[in-house]
DNA sequence: TTATCTGCAAACATTTTGCAGCGAG
DNA sequence: CTCGCTGCAAAATGTTTGCAGATAA
């Protein structure tokens, strides 16, 4: 993959950025920060990112790809909050050895899994709490 | 929720599909039978069926939605055949306390989770490993 | 009767692709 | 110099919606 402007303002940009983003929004921060780079861009080095294994890919409940930097090599779950998108990375032995049996004892091979949790962080639960004390 | 001939013909169908299906799969098995019925209102009954709770609905890696009859009511998951789609519907408290753990261990509070496993069948794999003995 | 459902077509949103020109190596 | 990358706009896909007419209850 050859190095362009963009491709570096899309690595700089995921490395500043924690949480999972879309495309679109990924897209639309690069605007604000003076970046003016095409859509059809962003999407060719997400993807090619995510085949290379350099960006996790994740999908939400409306089917829209989100893209974060991947921190761990190796194989891992999320914990992403609904409101914020702060994301937690989980090494979880206990679902690996879950899937893998499930696999085993129903004669599936080439097996894969996905396994997420969302939820409320902490910090949004309790910025709700505040804004109903107030209201 | 009137019941209309239409709404009967996809109830129909859900009850011989065993496996996930996506709603335009539905929609052209529903021709093949016979029944003319509008795209959208397959999808407008698939959506009201799922918020209902009476089918199960998850994403496969494009991000289309697949619909299968759900049937265990609690809480569980699936393990789904790339090839034909054959599913097992799994009960896992592995996962459930899992899950569990690691929100409460980050503070994080409403919490929901996906876990599927997607793998190849011992049908199809025992069928592509003939085919390329043929070949 | 009447609120709900249906079909159609148009609208939408996300993502992909064709193509001419640009530019990294 | 060359081949890959970019931007744009058009297309493809999956899904939703507006509306006028049909229909279950």
């Amino acid at each position: 993959m050859r190095m362009t402007p963009q491709r570096a303002a899309i690595d700089d940009l995921l490395d500043q950025t924690d949480d999972f983003r879309t495309a679109q929004q990924l897209h639309a921060m690069l605007a604000e920060s003076g970046e003016s780079i095409g859509l059809a861009t962003v999407y060719r080095t997400l993807t090619a990112l995510a085949e290379a294994g350099r960006v996790d890919v994740l999908r939400n409940d409306d089917g829209e790809a989100l893209f974060r930097r991947c921190l761990q090599v190796e194989h891992h779950h999320h914990l992403v909050c609904r409101d914020c998108g702060r994301t937690v990375e989980i090494a979880a032995d206990v679902v690996e050895r879950w899937a893998a049996r499930i696999a085993r004892e129903n004669g599936f091979v080439e097996v894969d899994h996905t396994a997420e949790i969302f939820g409320t962080c902490a910090q949004c639960a309790g910025a709700r709490y505040r804004s109903h004390q107030h209201a």
